[in-house]
DNA sequence: AGCACGCCGACT
DNA sequence: GTCGGCGTGCTC
C-alpha cells in the first residue's frame, strides 16, 4: 500500500527557478558544498485541495543509532498523521525504511519530504511508540537504537525486491541537466525502475520537487519448471523418461529436484529445457507454513484478580497457564487481544503449548500468532501483516513481539518478569518488563506477570497477587562446610591439589544416589556452574582465591593452558606457589565446568552413558528423550542451558553439585536469582518430583530453607523485599547505572568525577551518588569505564538528576536506567 | 550504524 | 610530495 505522489504538480515558474539553481549548484556537491546548506528550494506551495499540507512535519525513527529526526510530509500527502507507519525517507543520498513516531518539532531546520508512506496501518503498535519515546527520555538511548533492537520485521522493506521502487520526472521537469551526473540514463516522465539510474542525482531530484516516486508491494514468487506438449527438438529416450517424470509431477521446484525425481542426471533435464519440452514459471508463493496452534485448554471459570497489575506464580507452569487462558479467552470473546510475552525459547515453547489453542474452540477468525526471531524473514512477514490485519488477536512471543500493531489490546502478560533473559545485550540494554510495564501503563491496559516466581519488584502493595502452592519436593542437602575431610584427589596432577573436604564435584551422598540411580534406569541431571573446564582455586587454608589484577573477580583454571585466567579482560598468569596472604603452599580446585564433573561421573559409572549439554557442546540426548519407561539409563552434565530443553522423561535426579556459585556474585540479585535456579529445578519436569540434591557451603541459606520447608515461592521473595528496603534497592528505589569510559584511564577518571559534579549540581544528595569507581572490569576492549551509580526515591527523580548529563563531557558517557548484573 | 572530514607515519 | 591509519562528528 503507499501513497502516490501523483498529486504533485510544479508550475513552470517553480521549475526554472529549479533550473538556475541546478546551474548554480552542482547537485553532486550539494552535502558538501557549504554554499548548499541553506534550502536551495522551499517547495512553499499551497495545494488548493488540500491547504498546509507540506508544512505538516513527522518525526520517524531510523534504524539507526540516532534520535527521531523530522521529516516533512510528503507532497500531497492528504490525511492524520500516519502513526506507527512505516515510510521511506531520504538518508544520505539514499533511501532508508523508518517509522512515523509523532508529530515533528518545531525545527528550523531544513527538512526533505517523507518519500512514500508504506503502511495504511500501523506496522508498529502505539503503546510500543509511547513506551519507547519516554523511555529514550529518561536513559538517552536514542530511539533509533531502541527501534532496531525491538522490531523484528518490516524495516529492511527496500532490500530483496520487496518493493518495487519505480519513479518517473514530474510533468515537465527535464532531468536531462543533471545529464552529466546521471550517466546515460535519465529518468524521463515515464515510470522506470529507480535501479536503472544512479542514487546520487535521483536524490537531488528527488530534493528538487522534481521525481515522482512509488513503491509497490511485490507478490511473493517461487519459480517452478513445468511441462511443455511440445518442443522445438524430439527427444531422446532419456529425456523422454525426465519429461514424463515432470508430466506426472505437474510442476517441480528446481532442476535438481527434477534430475533426482527421474533419477537422472542434471545435464538429462538440462536437455529437456534446451529442447522446449518444459519452461520456468512464476508462481505466486504459498503463505510460509506457521506454528499450528494447540488444543483448546480447558474451559474454567476465570478467578483472576481484576486490576490493572496482577501477579500469578507459584504451582507448576501447566496449573498457571489453565488458569491464564481463561483470562484470556475472556478478553478474547469480546473481540479484544492479548500480547503474551516470554523471555526465551523454552518458555516461549511452553506458553506456545498450552495458550494458542484458546482462540480454537471460538470464533474461528481469530488465531493465535507465535513470534520470535526464531521465524524465517518470510514467516515474520506474513505474522506481522496478519497482525496488523486484524486476523490476529492473541500474540504470544518473545520481546520482539513488544512491537506488535494489535489493535485494542485488552491484556499485556509478562512471563517469568525476574528472568535475566529479558535483559537486552545490545546497544539499548533495555529491559523488556520495562518496556511493557510503560506500555501498559501508557496504553491503560492490564498487566500480568505470570510465572514460576515473582520479581521482587513484582510484590509492590499495588500489585495484586496470587501464589500457588508449591509443587511437591524432594530435597537433600550436602552441607559441605560441616562435613569432615575426604582424600580424593582432583585430577589435575602436577600441581598440588590438596583434595576438598567431602568429595568433590561428587560428595558421597550424591554418588551412593546417582549408583541408585543408574541400577534403576532412571535419568540424572548434574547441574555445573560453569561450562568447560573453568574452576577457581582455593587456599584450604585461608579460603583466599586470585582474582585478577585488573577485574575484581576470581580468575578461573584452565586445564589445558595450566594458566589462570581472568573471563573478562583475559589476563593471565601461573599458578601462584604459595598463597600470597597466608603462605599456605596447596591449591584446592572449585566450581569446575561440565568436563570435569562428567569426567567423575564416568569414573563412578562406567556403564552408564554421560552426556554434556552447555554452550561449548551439546551431545545428542535423544536416546534419553526417547527412552521414557524403557529403562535407559543416563547422566547428563549441564550448565543452565539445559533448562531450555524438555526434561529428561525418566527423570529421577537432580544434582546442583556447587550451589553457591550462584550466591558469590557481587550482585544484590544473586540470592533471588539462586532461589529462583531452585525453584526452576523443581518444576523443571511437568510431572515427576525427582530428588533434588543441593552441594553447598551455605546449607543454611534462607532461599534454600525456604524451598526445603515447603513454602510456597512467594515467601523467600517477600523477605527479600523487605530487605532490600533498607538499602532502598527496587522496588524501593531507582536505581541507574552511569557508565563513563575513555581511552585513557586519567581521562575517563576525569570524565567520571565531573559526571558524579554534574549530578550534585543537577541536585543530587551524597545518598543518591554512589561512586565513581572504577568499574569490576578495570579495561574493556581499550577502553577504562568508571561507574556512577545513581539511587534515587522513584524516577521522576531519576529524571530530574540525569538532565544534569544533557551535555557533553570528553569521555562516553552511557546510562543504564533498568542495570542488572554487575552492581 | 555508515560515511565523511581531518590530522600524523611509510611509500611510488 | 601522496596513501592511509581510524578519531570525531553528522545524518532531517
Amino acid at each position: 500500500m503507499l501513497f502516490p505522489l501523483a498529486s504533485a504538480r510544479i508550475d513552470s515558474e517553480v521549475r526554472q527557478i529549479n533550473r538556475n539553481l541546478y546551474q548554480t549548484f552542482h547537485p553532486l556537491r550539494r552535502h558538501t558544498d557549504p554554499r548548499m546548506s541553506a534550502p536551495p528550494f522551499t517547495p512553499d506551495l499551497e495545494d488548493p485541495a488540500h491547504p498546509s499540507k507540506v508544512t505538516r512535519t513527522w518525526a520517524v525513527a531510523l534504524p539507526l543509532p540516532v534520535a527521531a529526526y523530522d521529516f516533512a510530509a510528503p507532497h500531497g500527502f492528504v490525511g492524520p498523521l500516519p502513526l506507527g507507519s512505516r515510510v521511506v525517507v531520504p538518508w544520505q543520498n539514499g533511501l532508508l525504511v523508518g517509522v512515523v513516531m509523532g508529530e515533528g518539532g518545531q525545527s528550523a531546520h531544513n527538512l526533505r519530504e517523507v518519500v512514500a508512506v508504506l503502511d495504511d496501518k500501523p506496522w508498529v503498535g502505539a503503546g510500543f511508540i509511547a513506551a519507547t519515546l519516554q523511555f529514550a527520555a529518561l536513559s538517552r538511548v536514542p530511539v533509533g537504537l531502541i527501534l532496531s533492537d525491538l522490531l523484528g520485521v518490516g524495516l529492511g522493506a527496500l532490500s530483496h525486491g520487496r518493493y518495487l521502487h519505480r519513479v518517473r520526472a514530474v510533468a515537465g521537469a527535464d532531468l536531462s541537466l543533471f545529464g552529466a551526473a546521471f550517466g546515460s540514463a535519465v529518468p524521463t516522465e515515464a515510470w522506470a525502475a529507480a535501479s536503472d539510474f544512479i542514487a546520487g542525482p535521483l536524490d537531488a531530484a528527488r530534493e528538487q520537487g522534481l521525481l515522482q516516486e512509488e513503491f509497490v508491494l511485490q507478490p511473493r514468487q517461487v519459480t517452478v519448471y513445468r511441462p511443455k506438449d511440445a518442443g522445438t527438438q524430439p527427444l531422446t529416450p532419456r529425456q523422454q523418461h525426465a519429461w514424463q517424470v515432470l508430466q506426472g509431477a505437474g510442476q517441480l521446484p528446481s532442476q535438481s529436484a527434477w534430475a533426482q525425481a527421474a533419477q537422472v542426471s542434471p545435464g538429462v533435464v538440462a536437455g529437456v529445457l534446451a529442447r522446449g519440452w518444459a519452461a520456468l514459471h512464476d508462481l505466486p508463493a504459498p503463505p510460509p507454513e506457521l506454528p499450528t496452534a494447540s488444543l483448546p485448554p480447558l474451559q474454567r471459570p476465570d478467578t483472576l484478580p481484576e486490576a490493572a497489575v496482577w501477579r500469578l506464580h507459584g504451582g507448576r507452569d501447566h496449573e498457571r497457564y489453565l488458569l491464564l487462558a481463561q483470562r484470556i479467552r475472556r478478553r478474547l470473546e469480546v473481540g479484544r487481544s492479548v500480547l503474551v510475552i516470554a523471555p526465551d525459547a523454552a518458555t516461549l515453547r511452553r506458553a506456545w503449548e498450552h495458550l494458542s489453542g484458546v482462540v480454537g474452540s471460538g470464533a474461528g477468525d481469530t488465531q493465535a500468532a507465535l513470534f520470535s526471531g526464531a521465524l524465517s524473514d518470510v514467516q515474520r512477514e506474513e505474522t506481522w501483516a496478519r497482525i496488523q490485519r486484524g486476523e490476529v488477536r492473541l500474540v504470544i512471543g518473545t520481546g520482539l513481539a513488544l512491537t506488535a500493531p494489535l489493535s485494542d489490546l485488552a491484556l499485556l502478560v509478562v512471563l517469568e518478569e525476574g528472568s535475566d533473559a529479558y535483559k537486552l545485550l545490545s546497544g539499548s540494554a533495555l529491559f523488556i518488563p520495562d518496556m511493557a510495564r510503560r506500555m501498559a501503563t501508557a496504553l491503560a491496559t492490564p498487566l500480568a506477570y505470570v510465572g514460576c516466581v515473582p520479581a521482587v519488584e513484582s510484590l509492590t502493595p499495588d500489585i495484586a497477587g496470587l501464589v500457588l502452592p508449591p509443587p511437591r519436593i524432594r530435597l537433600h542437602i550436602v552441607d559441605y562446610a560441616a562435613q569432615s575431610h575426604q582424600p580424593e584427589l582432583g585430577p589435575l596432577s602436577g600441581v598440588q591439589f590438596r583434595p576438598d573436604k567431602q568429595g568433590y564435584p561428587l560428595s558421597h551422598d550424591l554418588a551412593q544416589v546417582l549408583r541408585q540411580v543408574a541400577e534403576r534406569g532412571r535419568q540424572a541431571l548434574l547441574l555445573a556452574p560453569r561450562r568447560g573446564y573453568s574452576a577457581l582455586i582455593r587456599c584450604p587454608n585461608c579460603e583466599h582465591t586470585p582474582h585478577c589484577r585488573n577485574c575484581d573477580i576470581p580468575l578461573r583454571l584452565h586445564q589445558v593452558t595450566r594458566q589462570l585466567e581472568c573471563h573478562q579482560c583475559g589476563y593471565q598468569q601461573g599458578i601462584p606457589e604459595r598463597c600470597e596472604v597466608c603462605g599456605e603452599m596447596m591449591w584446592q580446585a572449585r566450581g569446575p565446568g561440565t568436563e570435569w564433573i562428567a569426567a567423575e561421573a564416568r569414573k563412578l559409572l562406567p556403564a552408564t552413558p554421560v552426556y554434556r549439554f552447555d554452550k561449548d557442546q551439546q551431545d545428542d540426548l535423544s536416546a534419553l528423550y526417547n527412552a521414557a519407561g524403557s529403562n535407559t539409563s543416563g547422566v547428563v552434565v549441564a550448565t543452565q542451558a539445559i533448562l531450555s530443553q524438555p526434561a529428561l522423561p525418566d527423570l529421577a535426579l537432580i544434582g546442583v553439585t556447587l550451589a553457591d556459585t550462584w550466591l558469590n556474585v557481587s550482585d544484590f540479585r544473586a540470592s533471588e536469582r539462586y532461589h529462583r535456579l531452585l525453584r526452576q529445578l523443581t518444576e523443571w519436569h511437568p510431572t515427576r518430583a525427582p530428588l533434588l540434591l543441593v552441594q553447598t557451603f551455605q546449607a543454611t541459606h534462607p532461599a534454600l530453607e525456604s524451598v526445603a520447608q515447603g513454602l510456597d515461592a512467594g515467601v523467600y521473595v517477600q523477605s527479600e523485599y523487605q530487605l532490600r528496603r533498607v538499602l532502598k534497592y527496587p522496588p524501593h528505589g531507582t536505581l541507574a547505572q552511569v557508565v563513563v569510559s575513555a581511552r585513557e584511564q586519567a581521562r575517563a577518571s576525569a570524565a567520571a568525577d565531573d559526571v558524579a559534579a554534574a549530578l550534585y549540581s543537577a541536585g543530587a544528595t551524597s545518598a543518591e551518588v554512589l561512586g565513581p569507581a572504577p568499574s569490576p572490569v578495570a579495561r574493556l576492549k581499550g577502553m577504562y569505564p568508571y561507574h556512577v551509580l545513581l539511587r534515587t526515591r522513584d524516577e521522576a527523580r531519576l529524571s530530574e538528576l540525569l538532565r544534569g548529563l544533557n551535555r557533553s563531557f570528553k569521555a562516553r558517557v552511557r546510562v543504564d536506567v533498568v542495570p542488572r548484573g554487575g552492581l
